[in-house]
DNA sequence: GTAGCCTTGACT
DNA sequence: AGTCAAGGCTAC
């Protein structure tokens, strides 16, 4: 048997079993299905399925369908954003490191079915075999990359850039405490996500009439929405970010904490502290590069981010566990698992409660069968939380906010039966996911002040600039 | 509209 | 200079 590098070439077509030409669009694909993912998002394209939305996908079949098959191109990971919006030829994106992982994955791969005879079902991606024991918080006393650690650390990684934070400079620009423009500024205790009683008619008929969605001049593609997806929803599934890239800056900044003298060597809690800041960095950037917030000033983008950046960074936390689909372990951004047990011995009375109460919040948005569509939705959501009065440019926050309530109320009633039941439930979750957040807020503070928060810590200026 | 082949250009 | 994943072209 040959098992030269082409090999991967042999493999199937995930979406239509074709042969496969390359990667395309974060995955390998065939030629033919390249080209109708491109198609369908260039131009927008809006499907409907004259059957019951579950057509069978097959190189016979795949034209018969174009709704099921745009489905089906999603489902298995093909990437809106590596669509480009601006057309430009050759070059290469930032899926480069991520096909060159996949690629040496694979490879590995086959390596371990040569040299073992026999064909292992899958080789986890996220985790390796030997390293599923993890516990907290003792494990965090040495954070490997599990793949990094058999010599295929992504070329990715720049932990030094990410050092810097995305403002530019130091801490992101958030004002210290009693500067600012901040002062005499209250945060709501609740936001304004009221819920309206009436729906506009089209919403009742999705298929009808495609909603016509009003977009500032930054956004002038004002062509329908691909299949049943709304264009707010798509444009924001563009700016998510690579998920295997923030978890190798991560693990890289964690690294190399660790790597530092012994004395000053941060304690599991505090690499907690490092890894919940890092993940912050990463979730500002997000925010930054995000539809509508770009376009505010400094001053408001700020008031924003200082309102939800704990929401933030919890729902973030929940939805890698509803994607995770564990009960009685959680998946950290790292990539490490821990059993709920460990939480249960050694994280303390405080902070197993609000994990216990975050995996409470999974379990909900679970059974809701929250898909990454709502999940882009619902993180818009609360990025523009907080009410508009408190705001300079309060017509751009409030536009934001109508504009994501509509596009996840369109998405859910397009696929889900019951869907204004689900839209109410999915903005009730949203509200307890703040409350957590609050709770988790106090807890923090709590720990900083009895001094076991490390310094130089994005999280603990939030909250000074919260409390001024 | 589909899909095979062609051109482009950042990265190595 | 070679690679390869983007977008483009065009016969069907």
């Amino acid at each position: 048997m040959d098992y030269s590098y082409d090999e991967d070439l042999d493999e199937l077509c995930p979406v239509c079993g074709d042969k496969v030409s390359g990667y395309h669009y974060g995955l390998l694909t065939c030629e033919s299905c390249k080209g109708f993912f491109k198609r369908t998002v260039q131009n927008s394209k809006h499907y409907t399925c004259t059957e019951t939305q579950n057509c069978k996908i097959d190189k016979t079949q795949r034209k018969r369908c174009p709704y099921c098959r745009f489905q089906k191109c999603l489902t298995v990971g093909m990437r809106l954003e590596a669509v480009r919006a601006d057309r430009m030829r050759g070059g290469r994106n930032k899926f480069g490191p991520m096909y060159k992982r996949d690629r040496a994955l694979k490879q590995q791969k086959k390596a371990l079915i040569r040299a073992n005879g026999f064909k292992l079902e899958t080789v986890p991606q996220i985790v390796s075999p030997v390293q599923t024991d993890y516990g907290l918080p003792t494990s965090l006393h040495s954070v490997t990359h599990p793949v990094a650690s058999k010599g295929l650390q992504p070329t990715a990684m720049t932990p030094i850039d990410y050092e810097r934070s995305p403002y530019g400079t130091p801490a992101m620009g958030v004002p210290v405490p009693g500067h600012g423009p901040l002062s005499g500024y209250h945060y709501p205790s609740f936001p304004s996500r009221a819920i309206k009683s009436e729906y506009p008619d089209h919403y009742a008929h999705p298929h009808e009439a495609a909603p016509a969605y009003i977009y500032p001049e930054a956004y002038p593609n004002n062509s329908p929405a691909a299949p049943d997806v709304p264009d707010v929803i798509l444009k924001l599934l563009q700016l998510e970010p690579d998920e295997a890239q923030i978890k190798g800056r991560i693990l890289a900044c964690l690294q190399q904490e660790q790597a530092k003298s012994r004395h000053d060597k941060l304690s599991p809690f505090g690499l907690m502290c490092k890894m919940a800041d890092q993940t912050l960095f990463a979730i500002v950037e997000w925010a930054r590069s995000c539809l509508f917030f770009k376009e505010l000033e400094v001053g408001d983008q700020m008031k924003l981010l200082q309102n939800c950046w704990s929401e933030l960074l919890v729902f973030d936390h929940i939805f890698r566990q509803v994607q995770y689909g564990k009960e009685h372990s959680m998946l950290l951004v790292t990539g490490q698992e821990v059993d709920m047990s460990t939480v249960a011995t050694q994280a303390g009375s405080i902070l197993n409660n609000l994990v216990l109460r975050a995996q409470e919040l999974v379990l909900h948005l679970h059974s809701l069968q929250v898909d990454r569509q709502e999940f882009v939705c619902l993180k818009f959501l609360i990025l523009f939380s907080l009410d508009v009065k408190y705001l300079e440019n309060s017509s751009l926050a409030k536009d934001a906010q109508e504009k994501a309530n509509a596009a996840l109320l369109e998405y859910t009633v397009c696929h889900y039966p019951h869907a204004t039941d689900k839209f109410r439930q999915l903005l009730i979750r949203l509200a307890d996911i703040r409350s957590l957040s609050m709770q988790a807020e106090e807890y923090l503070y709590h720990k900083h002040l009895s001094g076991e928060v490390p310094c130089n810590n994005l999280l603990i200026e939030m909250l000074h600039a919260k409390r001024t």
